[in-house]
RNA sequence: GGAGGGGUGGCAGAGCGGUCAAAUGCAACGGACUGUAAAUCCGUCGACUUCGGUCUACGAAAGUUCAAAUCUUUCCCCCUCCA
């Protein structure tokens, strides 16, 4: 194997994070040498705002960047205000809805939010800023974008591109529109140089056609080498890729979701996924993940109690993570009912329906559903199953001011009387 | 512009006048087994319901029929080939 000079490097090797390199000994030297010096380097990490917040699947190319920063170097994440007009086709066979203004403006703010957890942000040295390709692209113009860039690239080239290639073979649809796409993010990483020096980008393994992109108009337009770096596609055993939990995205701000599923999350990943987790999205060292990887069958829930932990500290917070992990530990190990819980209050004066104490509370969005599952026995009041659709919830059924109510092994929740 | 093909539940994909709330697969959900894991097995999977039924749905609108996802007309959208 060949021996990294570079910490950031080496890192990547280590915890996983390392697919693909456009120039792996280019790049490490220039790491090196910026780490040796003390002067930052500058890497870039973009994202279209299509979203307004990230999730967990978003996260590998963060946690990159995160490392990247502690490592000395100087994190730009871009936001594609400008691409984000047009769609990215890679790995996708639908052209992506246009978004207005309005709608590109809140999830801007809300990725600003996302990164903000994991990144720090200001005008040191090393940093991290946003960027907005909006920026410069609003006012390019057409003949003269032709002109400057069109000349650098090969039609022949573009069309062998993966994302191209793939949706042509499949004969579904491409608009020129799409086309362009690798364009407009080759110019990006040139803009990027240009403005602030940086010579590198960072970013998920399906993103490669769009860095080579960028590196070759660096090399052609500017005689300058850019580097492109990739983290690998993280999937689960299954191969479905990560960041999903009851098909709903694991968001990473807290408005979207609670410190305490995100927590549970985690918590919940398959044993065979653990060790590699524990890399990705936590910042313990080698040698404890070593440890933790180590333990089998029941001791595994240690690890994964606290890579919940850790990752729910990064994204949320100690205090909020303490106070997931308390919740849950009084949940499934002690049988008690903890703070962090979903919880609605009610006024019990006149009785509620159960259907629509689990309807109100969320966790059903009609009362046929809760009918049904309490016909297969598993929705339970107070941690008593409840076999009568009809039953009425009443002051009768509150403890310690509170009712308990349940959903299957993993949805908890409360009612409060009001 | 011309000629064909198509739009069905979260997705994929059958059905082509009544027996269709719509086969099948995937995903999802509940149960059993467990370790809040995986795998496996069983069950569920439009809404409302006094559990008898009722209502809303197969791109949109209008029509034919006792009866339409299925037939007709118009419109919208997508694909393929030709120009």
């Amino acid at each position: 194997m060949v021996q990294f000079k570079s910490q950031f490097f080496n890192l990547m090797l280590e915890r996983g994070f390392y697919n693909q390199c456009t120039n792996e000994q280019g790049f490490d030297e220039y790491l090196y040498e910026c780490e040796k010096t003390g002067t930052p380097a500058v890497g870039y990490l973009g994202s279209d705002p299509t979203g307004d917040s990230l999730h967990v699947g978003h996260l590998v190319p963060v946690m990159m960047m995160r490392w990247f920063q502690k490592c000395g170097h100087k994190p730009l994440m871009l936001v594609g205000g400008a691409t984000a007009r047009i769609g990215d086709p890679s790995g996708k066979d639908r052209l992506r809805p246009f978004l207005d203004d309005e709608t590109i403006a809140r999830n801007i703010a809300g990725l600003k939010k996302s990164y903000a957890k994991f990144l720090k942000f200001g005008d040191g040295k090393n940093e991290s800023i946003i960027v907005d390709n909006w920026d410069w692209f609003k006012d390019v113009n057409y003949l003269g974008f032709l002109r400057d860039i069109g000349t650098y690239y090969s039609v022949n080239k573009m069309l062998t591109m993966d994302s191209v290639k793939s949706r042509l073979e499949r004969e579904q649809p491409m608009s020129f529109l799409e086309f362009n796409y690798q364009l407009l993010q080759g110019y990006d990483f040139t803009v990027l140089y240009q403005k602030y020096g940086c010579r590198a980008q960072i970013a998920g393994a399906d993103q490669w056609g769009n860095i080579t992109s960028g590196t070759e108009l660096g090399r052609r337009k500017h005689n300058v080498e850019l580097f492109g770096f990739t983290s690998p596609i993280i999937t689960d055993s299954a191969g479905k890729k990560m960041g999903k939990s009851e098909g709903n995205a694991v968001w990473i701000n807290d408005e979207k979701l609670s410190s305490y599923d995100y927590y549970q999350y985690f918590r919940n990943i398959g044993d065979t996924e653990v060790e590699m987790c524990l890399k990705i999205f936590t910042d313990l060292s080698l040698d404890e993940i070593k440890k933790l990887a180590a333990l089998k069958d029941k001791e595994i829930n240690e690890a994964k109690k606290i890579l919940a932990f850790e990752a729910t500290k990064i994204c949320r917070g100690e205090a909020e993570a303490r106070q997931a992990q308390e919740t849950a530990v009084k949940t499934f190990e002690l049988g008690q009912t903890g703070g962090e819980l979903p919880s609605l209050e009610v006024n019990l004066a006149d009785g509620l329906s159960v259907l629509d104490a689990f309807v109100n509370i969320g966790f059903c969005t009609s009362k046929g559903e809760v009918r049904r599952l309490i016909k297969q026995g598993g929705v339970r009041i107070n941690d008593t199953d409840i076999c009568d659709e009809n039953y009425r919830l009443s002051n009768a059924d509150v403890k310690n001011g509170q009712i308990k109510l349940s959903l299957g092994k993993k949805k908890h929740g409360l009612l409060k009387s009001a």
